[in-house]
RNA sequence: CGGGGCGUAGCGCAGCCUGGUUAGCGCGCCUGCCUUGGGAGCAGGAGGCCGUAGGUUCGAAUCCUACCGCCCCGACCA
């Protein structure tokens, strides 16, 4: 590719738009254009590395014995109502009616039309296992776009189904995805971690998330220091503790005048926050519902969310609070308390707790379960903090961010059985098939790629996700002997089947300096002074800087070596 | 959707508070000269419905109203 012929515009100041580094350099590189919120259009390179990813997933994925398909992105209504998403997805499904006011929807996702393939052409145990996955554009109406391609609107997704007959044939289906994806982000050159995670609105009883390590990561992630255990943070479950077992004291009211929030409260009485017991309130799909936690601990709402079998869970505001439980917030308490009360399993440990009264202005002191209230449920509700135990040891925690770029579920029979996907098994009975859903962020995997690997001056690309293995900068255009060995090692190098970026611009020398760096392509070959000098030519990695002179005709052998030896690690 | 911020040339910004005649600066772009190993220099030039609509006013980029778009923080997710 010639730089001259190509549509890189690469910009000297960052846009506004971006805040992080991969957006801002996306821009700046040229690989991405915004249309509108959350939807972009790949420049050349841009469009390159999203095929590096995609050609990376389809090999691996292919090894798995998975086959590639094509599904279609606007998909019926009647068919999303079949196992009821239509009317539970929310307002990120963008619905709209045709022509023949039919109503339709984007994509977001294909569990209903892939289950209705199989349904359809999937009649006996002889046919199964299947694997089924595509590469496509997925539209999602987020409710903030934002990062560039970390969270668009519209996104480069694979996403693969597996049907099998039983449990144990989709739990080894689901294995083999698990390793399939851990080659796959491998192979990406990305620093990952596979942790439990959350199966959320796609339903499915496991699930495994593969994050990319990197602080603008928008997921936190618990990860054990001795064992292995790892998971994202709404999901990280957090061993009981053991019961204090102090004697119970008398039950005090004390007048707390104004005294509201958990700091105030604790300076007053002379206490500390983790003596203290906070009630929280929710609206479960509407629902109020009041949470106990210690004083010093967060509810995680998404293990509420699971508890209550919930679509949505929310804080409720101070107005919400006063309607459902007639007590301003602050001095809210478990006692007589109206609306439904869940309790965290460690303040169920607790004794001699303080607690708002349920009256303005009062709180209450040694309160105890079981004597002063009853709950309806006691359970694993707070979020895990890095002062916790891991579960599974015992032994520390440490706390991460990370961005999700693959996620696994095992799903079960739950679309098959709506949707009526059955097979009929060996035994003559009918039987829904057992799947499997298993996503990869291709585009995001581009940002996350970035994110991770970038200095100062630009991107620094992991040879196998880079748009161009080589640059090769001439730098003497109007000398002919420059020019001459540029082109000819250009076309040696193309004969050899490298992919290499000519910078063939009338340019000076810095500007091609600069966004060669900025482009991020991982070696660089400079032919300028040097060769009339002293007969070489510069070669340079983009990571570390390592340069190396070279005779021209040392070149192409080099460069065959460097591009082998990064494609399988670095 | 709640909270915050921003829309002026391709990009980054000033001007707006305190309304006034040709709307400015840097980068980029075009022409010429010059220069050629880390985003050079000089000279000349092109490029603007000041987000949109309405209002106030003799007069609006500037004041008022509504709408649209974009960004950031939260809930959602590959």
């Amino acid at each position: 590719m010639r730089y001259s012929q190509s549509l890189i515009p690469t910009l000297k100041e960052t846009p506004a738009e971006a805040e992080v580094v991969s957006h801002r350099l996306l821009l700046r590189a040229g690989f991405i254009r915004k249309l509108s919120a959350g939807v972009y259009s790949y420049l050349p390179l841009g469009l390159a590395a999203v095929r590096k990813v995609e050609q990376i997933v389809r090999e691996e994925m292919n090894r798995a014995g998975a086959q590639e398909l094509l599904m279609p992105m606007v998909q019926p209504a009647d068919l999303w109502r079949e196992t009821g998403r239509y009317e539970k997805y929310g307002p990120e499904l963008l619905r709209f009616r045709d022509r023949h006011d039919r109503e339709s929807c984007l994509g977001p996702t294909h569990e209903e039309v892939i289950t209705d393939l199989a349904r359809r052409e999937i009649r006996s145990y002889r046919d199964l296992p299947k694997n089924l996955y595509q590469i496509q554009t997925k539209f999602r109406d987020e409710i903030r776009p934002r990062f560039g391609l970390m969270r668009g609107r519209e996104f480069i997704m694979k996403d693969a189904y597996s049907f099998d007959v039983d449990d144990t044939q989709a739990g080894v289906a689901y294995q083999r995805m698990y390793e399939a994806y851990q080659r796959i982000f491998s192979r990406c050159g990305l620093e990952f971690r596979a942790v439990d995670a959350d199966t959320g609105t796609i339903g499915g009883n496991f699930s495994h998330e593969f994050m990319v390590l990197a602080d603008t990561g928008e997921d936190t992630l618990v990860i054990c220091s001795s064992c292995d255990y790892a998971s994202n943070i709404e999901k990280a479950a957090i061993a009981a503790s053991d019961a204090d077992e102090s004697p119970l004291l008398e039950l005090e009211k004390v007048e707390t005048p104004g005294k509201r929030k958990v700091a105030a409260v604790c300076d007053f009485m002379e206490i500390k926050p983790s003596e203290l017991v906070k009630t929280l309130v929710f609206l479960a799909d509407g629902n109020p519902v009041a949470v106990l936690v210690r004083g010093d601990r967060e509810v995680q709402a998404v293990k509420l969310k699971n508890l209550l079998g919930a679509v949505e869970v929310e804080m409720a505001d101070d107005k919400q609070v006063y309607e459902a439980t007639g007590v301003p917030t602050g001095y809210l308490g478990p006692v007589n308390i109206k609306i439904k009360l869940l309790v965290d399993q460690e303040v169920a440990g607790m004794k001699n707790f303080v607690i708002g009264a349920n009256e303005k202005n009062y709180h209450l002191k040694n309160v105890n379960m079981g004597r002063d209230f009853e709950p309806s449920a006691v359970a694993d509700l707070r979020q895990i903090t890095r002062d916790d135990p891991c579960p599974i040891c015992g032994a520390g925690l440490g706390l991460k961010e990370g961005i999700e770029v693959g996620h696994i579920f095992k799903l079960g029979t739950g679309y098959s059985q709506a949707m009526e996907a059955f097979f009929q098994d060996s035994d003559g009975q009918e039987k829904p098939m057992v799947m499997g859903c298993y996503g990869i962020g291709v585009s995001r995997i581009v940002a996350a790629a970035i994110e991770q690997n970038h200095d100062d001056n630009g991107m620094i690309f992991p040879m196998p996700l880079a748009p161009m293995q080589v640059i090769l900068l001439n730098l003497g255009i109007s000398d002919e002997h420059i020019t001459a060995t540029a082109e000819s090692l250009y076309q040696e190098l193309l004969n050899k089947g490298v992919e290499i970026l000519l910078d063939d611009r009338d340019e000076r020398p810095g500007s091609k300096f600069k966004d060669a760096d900025l482009l991020g392509i991982p070696l660089r070959i400079t032919v300028g002074k040097r060769l009339t000098k002293d007969g070489v030519v510069e070669l340079r990695q983009r990571r570390d800087g390592t340069t190396e002179e070279l005779t021209p005709e040392q070149v192409s052998a080099r460069v065959l070596d460097l591009i082998a030896a990064k494609m399988i690690s670095e």
